[in-house]
RNA sequence: GCAAGGGUGGUCGAGUGGUUAAUGGCAUCGGGCUGUAAACCCGACGGAGUAAUAUCCUACAUAGGUUCAAAUCCUAUCCCUUGCA
């Protein structure tokens, strides 16, 4: 089979404000068939709208969205779940003979997809909450040394401090009695549609992306970003949930506990989305295979840029 | 005007005669990351130079001085903060 008679399926991926949603809506509505599988691991949730930038209704001109505003926030959702519905979302795409595009900006919910994890146990909130408080208590170091004991050779591959995944690697021990490094070389086989995905990633100039997000942040709370997180706060949303833990969230919640002042959450709003997109640079330029758009997705030339791509 | 305390690298902030471009935080840049990923973690960070060393500059308000040696002590000047007038 050549690349002319495969099925493609499109990628539109890039640093937070860079206009993925823009192109790629336009990116649809030019293909006529196409529709748009969110790829962001907060815009998933339900209720939690405004410093997410999620599009809204009559933003969509008729182009079906999917995983876009589907869990509840109290749920914690993980890279993993998201493969597992979007890859049963672009196989109902395609049996429609629609083009599914895969828009978001997690590099790795999009790598979950195309290299399937190893086998391993979903999260158990219990041990991982007793993981937790060890943590609180000894520090992350002494969790590395739980897993120096058990798991040498992963041990050896994670940073003392990085306690995620020295949780992670206790956790998967803990509940099959495998090492985490005995698991890790048994990949999973990566799906049919794997190579059939072309990933275009924008990528405006560093310090106009940095302006745009600023201009963003000061958006949000002036759109009443403390009043969204009060009420699902009052609704009993908890701190902790990754939800609340986005950009914006949790410094709201942090203003809200009298911990810093409205204008310093602004501030270190800013100052986390900014880390954020630079990360989230790092992860394109080197774990995926992508095609680089030089600009913001709402210009002429960068669309035009990729209209001329695929001859569009 | 008087009194007291200050002026340190992009920024905040330690240091208060003696390895060393100067602890640490932040920013910035680079990087890692297989079930929390908008999370979590690691590195570089005065300038020039080298593949890397070496080496050479320039630095703790400014100008002098003391000393073998000064961001650190002294003098003058400029500026800042607070208190009293």
């Amino acid at each position: 089979m050549t690349s002319q008679t495969l099925k493609p399926i499109y990628s539109i991926v890039g640093p937070t404000a860079s206009g993925k949603t823009e192109i790629s809506l336009d990116l649809a509505l030019k293909l006529g068939n196409a529709e748009i599988i969110n790829c962001d691991s907060v815009q998933i949730y339900r209720e939690i709208w405004i410093a997410t930038a999620k599009i809204t209704e009559a933003e969509m001109r008729g182009v079906p969205h999917h995983l876009l505003d589907y869990v509840s926030p109290e749920i914690n959702y993980t890279a993993a779940d998201w493969a597992a519905e979007a890859t049963i979302k672009i196989s109902e795409v395609e049996s429609r003979g629609n083009i599914p595009i895969l828009v978001g900006g997690t590099g790795f919910y999009l790598r979950a997809l195309r290299q399937p994890f190893f086998e391993s146990p979903k999260t158990d909130e219990k041990l991982r909450e007793k993981l937790k408080s060890i943590k609180e208590i000894k520090g992350a170091e002494h969790l590395h040394r739980m897993l120096r004991r058990i798991d040498d050779l992963s041990a050896a591959n994670l940073f003392p401090r990085d306690y995620v995944r020295v949780m992670r690697a206790l956790e998967v021990f803990f509940q099959t009695g495998i090492r985490f490094s005995e698991l890790q070389p048994k990949r999973a086989t990566p799906p049919e549609f794997a190579d059939r995905i072309t990933i275009f990633a924008l990528n405006p100039p560093r310090n106009l992306l940095y302006q745009q997000i600023n201009r963003r942040a000061e958006k949000h709370f002036a759109d009443g970003l403390v009043e969204e997180v009060k009420l699902l706060r009052e609704r009993g949303l908890n701190d902790e949930t990754n939800a609340l833990g986005a950009h914006g969230y949790r410094r709201v919640c942090e203003y809200l506990e009298g911990q810093r002042t409205l204008q310093s959450a602004i501030e270190q709003t800013k100052q986390d989305v900014r880390n954020y997109a630079k990360r989230q640079l790092t992860w394109f330029r080197h774990k995926e295979k992508v095609i680089w758009l030089d600009g913001f997705g709402n210009e002429e030339k960068t669309r035009a840029e990729l209209w001329k791509i695929l001859d569009l």
